[in-house]
DNA sequence: AAGGGATTCAACCGCCTTTAT
DNA sequence: TATAAAGGCGGTTGAATCCCT
């Protein structure tokens, strides 16, 4: 029947989805700067965050965290990603970690958005070049896992090939892609603020401060590169939430 | 200038493993 | 030791944004 998996005991079955609100972050980075990081189901309770212990736990270690290396992946870290996803096959913490400061999440996300199909349009390339050729059965990069990854050695060196010859190689990977990689601390755009609700403050937390004022436009900038938060705007925020 | 398809990426889910009781 | 809770992982999703006409 009513069956509660996670999340027993206390009532206040208020559990937050969705996007991470400035203010949540603050409180996240405020409590872990106090008391430290771990047990994250009891974290989120302490801290007052209406949050699973999860996503606390991947909000902090995905974005929060201070040592998330920022900035757009360099030609020599998609060159180690291509070379251990060809090792490894879909081992993304596993490739993370030979990456200092990258998340195995963002190098999920760059594979699957930037390589995978770079690597597909050169199969298909090959493919018609050798069309008299057997053909292979799929590498399935990717999709319905069929998954390389849990068959343990899985070697799938299946593109390597595919890799190496086509035109993902640093050189011509354009780098096209400018902007985005906001990150950790600047990475509180205010324009998003705007496509959501106003900042759902209960007043447990915020008995007396109140952020939305300094997330006014004052202190943004207008070009898309600095359409983030500064550190400045953070740390106020920051000592406000302390009680200064 | 506006509409719409394509892309990106933060954050979710379910499953499996590890740790605590 | 057995069971439950927490942590960790990889796949997937969809809102926000980009890009093209």
């Amino acid at each position: 029947m009513d069956k509660k998996p996670c999340n027993s005991s206390s009532q206040d079955p208020e559990v937050r989805k969705g996007p991470w609100t400035m203010e949540e972050d603050l409180i996240l980075i405020n409590y872990i700067a106090n008391h430290g990081e771990g047990v994250w189901n009891s974290l989120a309770k302490a801290a007052g965050l209406k949050r699973t212990g999860k996503s606390c736990r991947l909000r902090w270690l995905n974005y929060l965290r201070p040592d998330v290396r920022r900035g757009n992946i360099t030609p020599e870290e998609q060159l180690l990603i291509m070379e251990l996803h060809a090792k490894w096959g879909n081992r993304w913490s596993k490739i993370a970690k030979h990456l200092p400061g990258r998340t195995d999440n963002e190098i999920k996300n760059y594979w699957r958005t930037r390589i995978q199909k770079h690597i597909k349009q050169a199969e298909n390339y090959h493919h018609h070049q050798s069309n008299n050729q057997l053909h292979h059965p799929h590498h399935e990069l990717s999709t319905t896992n069929s998954d390389q990854t849990t068959s343990n050695d899985n070697t799938n060196n299946n593109y390597q090939q595919a890799s190496t010859s086509c035109h993902v190689s640093t050189t011509t990977m354009p780098d096209h892609h400018h902007h985005h990689h906001h990150h950790p601390m600047d990475a509180y755009s205010p324009t998003s603020f705007h496509h959501h609700p106003p900042p759902p403050l209960n007043n447990d937390l915020f008995p007396t401060h109140q952020f939305p004022t300094a997330l006014d436009h004052s202190s943004t900038c207008t070009s898309q590169e600095n359409n983030y938060w500064s550190m400045e705007d953070l740390w106020s925020n920051m000592q406000l939430l302390n009680g200064d």
